[in-house]
Parts: C-alpha cells; structure tokens; sequence
DNA sequence: ATGTTATCCTACAATTTTAGTAGACTTTTA
DNA sequence: TAAAAGTCTACTAAAATTGTAGGATAACAT
C-alpha cells in the first residue's frame, strides 16, 4: 500500500497541476484546500522539488509549481520519489534493487513471479501521468 | 514491498509444495533448510494454517503440509494472508476496502488510476499459483 | 501410564518506519 | 526594512515489523 505522505503527495501534485501554467500556490493553499498538515506538506514538496518535479519561489506571490506539464508526469516517478520500490520484492526493483540472501537469481521461482507482477503493475503506473488523474 | 514475513512464507510454502503428497514436514526442517528464524516460522505457518491452507499434525511423525495442490494455491491468496492488501489503496482493495477520507469514489482520479493498476497487478497475482515458483 | 516429539498459544521486546511538529533561517518583494 | 513566502535541521509519538521466550496441548511409542 502507498503511505499517506504518498496519497498526499498526489494531492497536492493533482492540484499544482490544476495550476499549471499559472501563479505558483502556496503550501498553505494547498495544505487548507487537501486537508494535507502544513508542516507535513513541507517536507513532501520539498522531497519533489529536489527530484526536480516542482520548482519554487520564495517571497510575497511565491509558491510552487509543477516542472513540466502533467502529462509528462507519470506516476510511477511520483511513487518511487516519495513511497520507494514498486516492485514487490528488492531482487526485482529497476530503481532500488538490493540482492537477496540465500537464493540463487537466475532460478529463484519467486523472483520470476514478482518480475512477472512487477512488470503489469510498471506497465500501468509508468502509463499514467497526472493528467489521467484530473477530474474535468 | 512484501514485508520478510511473507517472503519466507512463500518459501516455506514451496518447501511444502515440494513435500505435497509426502509425509508432514516439521518446522525445524523448514527452519534449517530455508533460514528462516524457528520462533517466526511457527508464527507464519500458523496463520497459514488459520486461513486454511495448512494442515497439521502434531507428535512424533507430525508436521505440516499443503491442503490443496501446488497449482490451486494463487499467490495474490498467500500475500493477502501474510502482508495484506494488494492494492495500492485502501478504497480500492478488494479484500481489505476502507473508505479514503476527504475524496469521492466516484470522481476520485487517484482512485481510477489505482484502481487500473491493482487490476494489472491481480491478473498475474491470482494466475500465478506456488506451482509457478517451483524450480523443476 | 509416561516420556518424547511435535505443534499451539500468549506475551513480550527491540528496531525500523511512518507521520507528524517545532523553530530558526533564507530569500524575495513591496 | 518589514512582511511573506519557502528551506533546513532536529525532534517526537505512534505504529508496524521482526523477532524471542516459555509454557500448554496433543499424538505417539514403549
């Protein structure tokens, strides 16, 4: 499952987006508006801006604003910045692969699985971006 | 990510995938064979057993065993056992729904989206059975 | 009957992760 | 130079994870 800082990381990426193209918003806009915890919403747009998905502003009319257009944001970029792995197991991750111990890679059964489950669910979430997750 | 608890599941289920037919392996045997930790094995193949995918005997000559063949067993079945829900969220989980707070279902486009990607992820999930993981 | 072998059950504990909070600092604008 | 924004570091409470300890219970052999 996402963590909530995940769930609310989309939150706010689906509102910037909304705003895309206009002034930036401030973190306090958006933490009124999602119900996100201030402080919390700090760290999490501070956590994408460093992945450069936002870029931000500091002052009077300051704020954030997405990077590039939501349709270039998909979202297993979003995911692996803020909730890490998507694969299911750490021998199967493109992005946080770590070996595991006491099984040999090229005949391990669970791990042709979870390559298996890893590339339907990638299929997907590298697919969508933010814009799918716009209402109109 | 799985958590360890279900990664040694699944192993300790092939181990009784191997044995199907055979007589009752202890936990021990699991234990030394697979390293994994007596004491937490005896926790895992409980809740296994729980969910009526075990059976056991006690005594001398006891042990465990599979109730059902290999190919019956799907692995979306042993995940949802062990590490719980398989969706990415809360308020799309078939097996373990909670309503998300401050969202509606039916505009929701985080939930479209995650709802697309739990479909992708279940349709190799509950395809793929233990028989699947087994080395010939 | 009784001892041995195995699972079953309840409780506890250390570590890590999650979900935040606090407060001072920096930059930009008016 | 004051106000309005983001930036940064540190801390903390709660929950989940990963185990351990020890006794209870059941089956079997003798």
């Amino acid at each position: 499952m996402l963590s909530k800082k995940t769930q609310y990381a989309f939150r706010a990426l689906v509102h910037l987006a909304e705003n895309y193209g206009k002034d930036p918003v401030k973190i306090s806009t958006i933490s009124i508006q999602q119900k996100i915890p201030l402080k919390f919403l700090e760290h999490i747009l501070n956590d994408l801006k460093k992945a450069d998905m936002l870029e931000s502003k500091k002052g009077k009319g300051g704020g954030y604003n997405l990077k590039v257009s939501p349709k270039k944001l998909n979202l297993a970029t979003v995911i692996r910045i803020i909730n890490g792995p998507i694969a299911l197991l750490p021998c199967v991750s493109l992005n946080f692969y770590e070996k595991c111990i006491d099984c040999d890679e090229k005949t391990c059964g669970m791990r042709k699985m979870m390559l298996i489950a890893r590339d339907a669910t990638l299929k997907v979430l590298e697919k969508k971006t933010l814009y799918d997750m716009m209402v109109e």
